[in-house]
DNA sequence: CTGAAAGCGCTTACAG
DNA sequence: CTGAAAGCGCTTACAG
């Protein structure tokens, strides 16, 4: 005698005396709906504080949902970029089957031009989400531009750009990992003794190191460590270009005893330290564990790398346009990864 | 004229000759299905590498499976539970909607009576699968045998057994981070230097504290550093007892220049530095990001924090059993987490 | 403006 | 040992 209670939009519907495709027309606010109908529809879903069945909703609805990934190639000089790489494909393979599309895009980090045709390349193929590496300023900029216009929602990885309207920032903090970088190579400092920052980009106007080396400078600064810091801007990234500007600095000052450099270039460094005759041992601090650098961790020339999960930055970003695609979540504009130190004694275990 | 191709088992049955009941038999390695058909319908599986629609499996089914976890329970003085426990209800709330059940039992880490009872009362309760803390080491693999004698799947947590069935190990791994903990204390020693490893706990015969003191010692054999080191059992968890331990070895070996906490209870050492007049200033390397030690990794008290995401381990030893029980997926028997640094510097970033 | 029906890819009785 | 059918909670044409 007892009327089983019915599920979902088959109770509203049996509550309010209509089909199902009515209640499903008020839920997505559908027109082609009276008022009177719809008032008593919405009435009965708040009553019964109605929350969908996502998973009977992805399984009906064949949509499917567009991603492009515009991030650097990979190369064995840009290795650092195959982490993020696998954390999208990760996610690719978790969800595809919930009516997930991934397409990679790949620009060449020294060619601007090679980014502003895979970005025009993705604006002509009508995607729902980006994932984007905002590298080069004034194209991602433009490209941002456009992207908001055509209200297409974008998310930054690994880097990002002041006043945008990405959804979210999904990368390091980079003031903050720089003054960590400043707190551990105090471990190798005596009285005399020099810091070297090492900027080693073809792009090194960058935002980024900027970043990276303001925070390791207000470590100094805050903690009233007036060491001298010399710096060095290397726009070549091969180890010539590396060796001849490093050589002289060396040379002229000898009591370098801890070297930073801002990103992933430190085994050309290490490189060059190893070489050098006879060889100075200063502290290195570098950043990312990447093939060469875990080397050099290995052998001891590099003492730490700062790293950042890039692999999870890579899953991160295609789970952040999802859930909010799919689920409208609530986006925090700001995702930091956290700041970790590896060394030999722990890159093992490490999670890249 | 193109036929268009089928999902899933509708494909499979095509393919096969037969019907999607006998697709699932095969699937699910229910009995009832000829031995040649049996292989036919595998082999089709295979060719297609059919992976199968959860969204659609979970809706169709209305199984809940049922999970226990047994973990130590959350005060001031374990706060580390905190985290894990943390863990657990984020992987609850992201898969419940997909038939999962959680129930939690916690025990008082200095009573084993409590740790028997509530393991009696998850073996009352019929559970699928059983997250454990391993704490008590003769209890837990009484409760161990009884859940190979039940067949149900268990996985350890934060600490391990050896020899046993456990489906995985969640957990540090020991040996190395204790390694780690004495290459992070050279940065303190002198010629003269001493070290302490300060083990504090109830249950200090426990296999942790042997292999983490082990790692210690032996990055010291390892790099030809004879320097002398105490060790010090404080069985009381107070801080009396604490104080009482400690204050006849200080004024005893004035050398000690590094000290090693070989768990979470690295801040009541820290609180005896700080009330000793003179405070010595030793290098002080304790584990994990609880409240206490990092606010005394804020003021400098202590320097590292070992730690491994704790957070992340209660969410893995729910996801591992679940993606055991649901999809049968193959379980790796070790699962160590990274061995994380934990700095005044990056504290802030860390997800605990 | 509203409804009847088919279908998403599975699972679950039940029938034979 | 195998199949036919209903149903999970939705969405999507299509009909009226």
């Amino acid at each position: 005698m007892k009327k089983k209670e019915l599920q979902g939009v088959k109770e509203i519907a049996r509550r309010a005396n209509v089909t199902i495709a009515t209640v499903d027309r008020v839920i997505h606010n559908r027109a082609g709906v009276s008022v009177k109908t719809r008032e008593k529809i919405t009435k009965i879903i708040e009553e019964l504080n109605y929350q969908p069945n996502m998973l009977a909703r992805r399984l009906a609805s064949g949509k499917i949902i567009k991603l492009a990934v515009l991030i650097p190639s990979v190369t064995e000089e840009t290795e650092f970029w195959d982490a993020p790489l696998r954390g999208i494909q990760r996610a690719k393979t978790e969800i595809s089957q919930y009516g997930l599309q991934v397409d990679s895009f790949f620009f060449d980090l020294s060619n601007k031009q090679s980014f502003i045709d895979q970005a025009n390349a993705i604006l002509e193929s009508a995607v729902d989400g980006i994932v984007l590496a905002p590298t080069f300023i004034q194209e991602a900029r433009t490209f941002a531009a456009a992207c908001n216009t055509k209200g297409i929602p974008y998310v930054f990885i690994d880097s990002t750009l002041p006043d945008q309207q990405n959804l979210s920032y999904i990368g390091p903090p980079l003031f903050q990992s720089g003054y960590l970088a400043g707190k551990l190579s105090t471990y190798a400092l005596r009285e005399k003794s020099q810091l070297l920052v090492v900027n080693i980009a073809t792009a090194i106007e960058s935002y980024t190191y900027k970043e990276t080396e303001e925070g390791f400078r207000a470590y100094f600064t805050d903690h009233l460590k007036p060491y001298p810091i010399l710096r060095v801007d290397i726009h070549q990234t091969d180890e010539k270009s590396v060796f001849r500007n490093l050589q002289p600095l060396f040379e002229s000052n000898p009591a370098i005893d801890a070297l930073f450099v801002t990103n992933s270039r430190s085994f050309l460094v290490a490189r060059f330290l190893e070489k050098m005759n006879p060889a100075p041992k200063p502290l290195l601090i570098g950043y990312d564990l990447v093939k060469e650098n875990a080397k050099y961790l290995d052998n001891g020339l590099i003492d730490f790398l700062i790293c950042h999960q890039p692999e999870d930055q890579g899953y991160r970003s295609i789970m952040t346009l999802y859930q909010f695609l799919i689920f409208s979540k609530a986006i925090d504009k700001e995702q930091y990864m956290p700041i970790d130190i590896v060394t030999r004694e722990n890159q093992a275990f490490y999670r890249n």
